[in-house]
DNA sequence: ATGAAAGCGCTAACAC
DNA sequence: GTGTTAGCGCTTTCAT
């Protein structure tokens, strides 16, 4: 059990005193050649590696990022993370994750936790609690206290900071306007409360995109899902009291399930009934029929977020002006949709 | 933007020294009652919080944890990370997540860079690329640092420490004996090559399984599929070559996969053909039919294996034994399997 | 070319 | 009851 070794041990050892230590393993001009190559060899010899604590404190940094998503078992979530995790090992940080479980007192304690000194940067998707309830101070607080912070895709406007978004609403608008042009006209819509920014905006896509096509919203085709215990009951009761010919989940899991309801009642797919969901994600791809899905490229998302906070980190000319990532989506047409 | 303070300024606008600030912030009984109201009223009014670093430096631990995975886009590991983190978090530790990409070298890498002071123990679960190579040596490095680590999932028995693992060969004969008391004779068997150690046990828990119920063995049932990009040939010529009444798949998608194949070929499930994936994800919950897998329980796996490296972390009496938990697992009877 | 000393933020043994 | 000091591991300024 060979415990690491300090530079204090190498400067007793060597007989130098630790400052020469310190800039013969830096390469420094000041030390003679003898006495670098001695120091680094014998650094080399015992394994030598700097102490990233002292470094950090020295430093004040840390090469440390937090991300707080609100889940990790999502695909597009686990995307977003290898991309940041990517980026950041890339450009030569570490990446702590937080998991908020959706609460908003888990949101608040991560940040608390993590704002003392063990990151430099705050990468963050907001709980569903946060968005309901409205309540950023936990975010003010690191912002006020210096400390970057960029929000991905559940964001709030309210807050003023680098963010990194998915255009929903355009993403939307064009999947409705691609299943009116492959021959749907009652498009029914399986989203989320309007307090998820994202779910209010894939709805408000999806009633621009039937306006503009002049076609009448039927509010009894748009049911909104607040918990997943819930969405194989509303499915069934749209199904039960409603006509349509296509269904538009706001995300894959969604759309699979009312797919699995219309294949149980005998609908073909998709001659009779078209399915899209949002995030292409493993479900999307091995159901059966392959569900057609806007790609929302979460993998690429997580690196732009990344590569902004840490070049926000790098940068001290903080001029103060914050900007928005817009990540394009595209549409990935498979079984579930008739070819327009 | 009011930066963060430090006991230093408390000590010079209160006008005492830092050490007092330091007792009483930490109530200790040295100090009087007035001195200690005094401070921590005013580190409350200016929101004094402790540096998480200097103190890491003091007293030579983080708390913070670091775990390696291969991968996590795959449910099994997000469930596991989960779990960790949820065990984590609740002893107060903080998780600083690290993909290996299957690659030996980012592994050996990860371990580096962690092991230099910004952690106190490991939680590892092997990269293929380790598995082949059979190379350890970053692995006994740690160890003789004294850093403690708890191997998962995919571990080796070369290297000695704690670890959790399933019980995958007992999973899988189980597995197979539930198929064939169903009335499946002729199972395939969908697996990975052997150097991935629980594809090689799932393997082996299948021929066991079989001779023990008196079936011959047809290797020709028996498909290593290595990289994913291969998986759906392979499938089809199974299919094309073989007749066979069941497959087995060592992970969910596997089955996934071979079941949409017999969906396209034509065949009754469970009626014709049943199926059976191992760890119970998203996939299989969603699959049409519904999957019947081998439920991992990876949440339970993540949490045990945290608990192991904190309690190991917290008990300065290292005896130097070292154990194995096993993660029981169970088997989730679905739609694409006939009824016992 | 080398070393002494201060300092990053905090704790704790020891002095007063 | 309060303060002084040393020290965690490292960097860096300022002597020498």
């Amino acid at each position: 059990m060979k415990k690491k070794i300090t530079m204090k041990e190498i400067a007793r050892e060597l007989d130098v005193s630790i400052s020469t230590v310190s800039k013969a393993l830096n390469n420094s001009s000041e030390i003679s050649q003898d006495t670098i190559d001695k120091v680094q060899a014998f650094a080399k010899l015992y394994n030598y590696k700097p102490n990233n604590i002292a470094l950090s404190l020295k430093n004040k940094k840390t090469k440390n990022i937090a991300v707080i998503i609100p889940e990790i078992v999502h695909h597009f979530f686990t995307m977003i993370i290898s991309g940041i995790e990517h980026k950041a090992n890339e450009l030569g940080y570490n990446v702590i994750v937080c998991l908020s479980n959706e609460s908003f007192a888990k949101e608040v304690i991560n940040m608390e936790t993590m704002a003392n000194g063990s990151i430099d940067g705050f990468l963050l998707s907001l709980s569903k609690e946060t968005l309901l309830k409205k309540d950023f101070h936990h975010l003010r607080e690191v912002i006020n206290q210096g400390m970057p912070l960029v929000m991905f895709d559940r964001i709030s406007d309210e807050i003023y900071c680098d963010k990194v978004i998915i255009d929903d609403a355009r993403a939307s608008y064009n999947t409705v306007k691609h299943l009116v042009y492959s021959g749907c006209n009652r498009i029914a819509l399986l989203t989320t409360p309007d307090y998820v920014s994202v779910g209010k905006l894939r709805t408000s896509g999806y009633i621009n995109a039937l306006m503009d096509e002049g076609i009448e919203i039927d509010e009894k085709l748009i049911v909104k899902i607040d918990k997943i215990e819930e969405l194989e009951e509303k499915v069934k009761v749209l199904f039960d009291t409603q006509t349509f010919d296509a269904v538009f989940g706001v995300n894959e899991l969604y759309a699979v399930v009312a797919m699995r309801e219309a294949h149980n009642r005998g609908f073909k797919i998709p001659q009779q009934m078209s399915f899209v969901g949002f995030s292409d994600g493993i479900l999307s791809k091995y159901a059966y029929p392959t569900l057609t899905t806007v790609v929302q490229h979460g993998y690429e998302m997580g690196q732009k977020a990344a590569k902004m906070l840490i070049d926000r980190l790098e940068n001290e000319d903080d001029d103060g002006s914050y900007k928005t990532d817009v990540i394009k989506t595209s549409i990935l047409q498979r079984e579930s949709t008739k070819p327009i």
